[in-house]
DNA sequence: ATTATATTTCGTTATGTGTCGATATATAAA
DNA sequence: TTTATATATCGACACATAACGAAATATAAT
């Protein structure tokens, strides 16, 4: 690995909402619109991180229609991610994030995006 | 491990400096200034990576005379290290640090201190 | 005791980063 | 074709961080 590809990792991991939205990701892919619901930040900042995180190589996206769904790499050649999500897994902020993320992920996306708009979340 | 511990120990390597002197110590501790010809920085500069490097939790200090070394922790509960250092281990940044601290280690160090007194570094 | 010196701490400056709102883009709906 | 909308990009702002030199601290040498 090149030292440019470690920092960028490692830069990518240093923040806490990152490490949330990737640990999130770790049951299975998620629309942009579900990330942003967990974490409660604007969708112009989750858009961010997420290009942060995909530059980094730490996430891919697939466009379906108008959503955008983000996933962990397919093929973990590095067994970064192994280390990173047993780390921090059982912490209080993750679990609590697996709670919500049952609630999101059950919930119909047009209707979590129109609630979204509304400022109702 | 705690959210914060993990953010710190992934802020104190997203920086290539820090992370150059982590991998110097893989194969031993090593004086304040002998990190300092390493890299090639201010001695306040130093001081500063490597107080955040401990902060992580990521090296040990111990105090000899006026001399500082600093070294990779003995109990590695973590296997950070590891994946750390063989994620870099063979970049052209790190290879040829390991050249340069062959004739590190090898100067005396009173003499090398004295020549970064003087500027001739 | 006084001086020299290895390292840290402090203050300052320049650059980087997270956040947001506004705008742009691309796709779906009407 | 026009309108709605999910996401990305841009511009601005506040705050964090890396760098240095100067001053402080602690230890060794004289």
């Amino acid at each position: 690995m090149k030292m440019d590809s470690f920092t960028a990792i490692t830069k990518a991991l240093s923040d806490s909402h990152r490490v949330r939205a990737l640990a999130a990701l770790r049951n299975g892919e998620l629309c942009v619109c579900q990330i942003i619901e967990l974490l409660a930040l604007a969708p112009s900042t989750v858009s961010k991180h997420m290009s942060i995180l995909k530059q980094a190589g730490l996430v891919e996206s697939r466009k379906e229609g108008r959503w955008i769904y983000y996933r962990l790499p397919a093929r973990d050649d590095l067994k970064t991610m192994q280390w990173i999500i047993r780390a921090i897994a059982n912490t209080p902020e993750i679990l609590d994030d697996d709670k919500r993320l049952k609630k999101i992920t059950c919930a119909d996306l047009e209707i979590m995006c129109k609630k979204q708009r509304n400022g109702k979340c």
